[in-house]
DNA sequence: CGATAGCATATTGGATACAATCTACAATAT
DNA sequence: ATATTGTAGATTGTATCCAATATGCTATCG
């Protein structure tokens, strides 16, 4: 006989400081806390309810991916990328993103494909811009999900997550969006043609696109203040 | 008027859990620490003579790194890597190495190329095998560093990471030195001569013929025992 | 008036103490 | 004998407390 119960393994689960982690994370992914805001151990352990012993270990896991960076006794800060930074980290997207939907493209499934041309309307249809760095991100990721490469999905996901609080300045800022829509219907013929050449060689346009639009904003920007 | 002094930002300096972090990496890597062995909190502060604080603020880094994996009230092991997982890192690490090392040799310097012929020699006389792991990482990461991309170099040496205790196997167990030397010198040689294409393709093919053989080893070896 | 030293406060880093959970073995029942 | 339950010890997760360091204000000196 067996229990027939739909388990997880609570091991596995949350503990505080992956809560806090996450919660984090999100805040600097999504723009909520920005470039250059300290974190202060205690307000943040306030927040949470909880102690800082949590906290610490959360902005530990933080400046490992690159997400903050900690002063002895000063505390830590959410990244500023300098825009050699923002501008090699598009370049290894696209290297990466690259060869993943090639992989990805040569085996996808019609299910999949299905989900990819579901979050490429959603993305074409959204008005709100706060959705669309999610948006964006579902489509491609659901068009490299068939890949069979977790190593370079985390990788690629956790590059993502260290520029896209400026790609959202790109798609808003800088009228990406329209740009993208169409280039996001490009890769997805290709897909939908089995042509992992063209998606390959479509995605790299696009994030090369992206990129040098974003840099050139950031630039204007940044002189003048 | 200036103290012309040379300073380090202390604020910078080592805390203790960047030590803990550090050596546990470092053991890890070079394979003192091995696959499956387990970490216990009390051990590794009392070995430090500190608290379990740092201790676990090391192990969440190096969790973060793919390097440990933590079981919630369980502790954390060593990763083990499945020969698909270990495949995997193997062909990331081919894709980014073989555009890295491209970008490399168009503006290497003499003075870089000869230091990578000190190590490609010390790598070919070396008999100590305890050694080859460290000389094949500084020989190829010679010729990688004047690409000018901290980024990528950072992703690199933690793929890295996550082989080498495998790597070693390789080596030692495979005779692949012999083979590696001469693969080596032909990279080394086509950095000489700026043939960047050159040392791209030989480069991956030297990452993946040292793949092939090592998971044709690792499945003999994991199917005995 | 400006610059520097000294002190008070705020903040982080780490140690100790306690709670939650796991593990292994003994006791019990079938 | 085998399986299940209960309990003690071990181990991890978190809170609280203390030490080390940074920051900002004030007083003092030139």
């Amino acid at each position: 006989m067996s229990l027939n119960l739909k388990t997880v393994d609570l091991g596995a689960a949350s503990s505080t400081a992956d809560v806090i982690f996450d919660a984090l994370r999100e805040a600097i992914v999504e723009g909520t806390l920005k470039d250059g805001d300290l974190l202060r151990q205690d307000q943040i352990a306030t927040m949470f309810n909880v102690s800082r012993i949590p906290v610490r270990e959360a902005l530990a896991r933080l400046e490992e991916q690159g997400l903050v960076t900690n002063q002895r006794y000063k505390g830590a800060v959410v990244s500023s990328l300098s825009l050699d930074e923002i501008s090699e980290l598009f370049e290894f997207r696209a290297l990466l993103e690259g060869e993943v939907i090639r992989q990805a493209v040569d085996q996808i499934t019609d299910r999949t494909l299905g989900e990819a041309k579901t979050f490429a309307q959603e993305f074409a249809h959204e008005t709100d811009s706060s959705r669309w760095g999610t948006l964006n991100r579902q489509f491609h990721y659901t068009l490299y999900k068939d890949c069979k490469r977790p190593y370079h999905l985390q990788i690629i996901s956790n590059a993502l997550d260290n520029v896209s609080r400026y790609l959202r300045a790109q798609l808003v800022l800088t009228s990406g969006i329209e740009r993208a829509r169409k280039e996001h219907a490009g890769i997805l013929n290709a897909a939908i043609n089995r042509d992992s050449e063209a998606a390959s060689e479509l995605t790299r346009a696009h994030i090369l696109g992206a990129s040098q639009s974003l840099i050139e904003f950031l630039e204007k920007d940044r002189q003048n203040g």
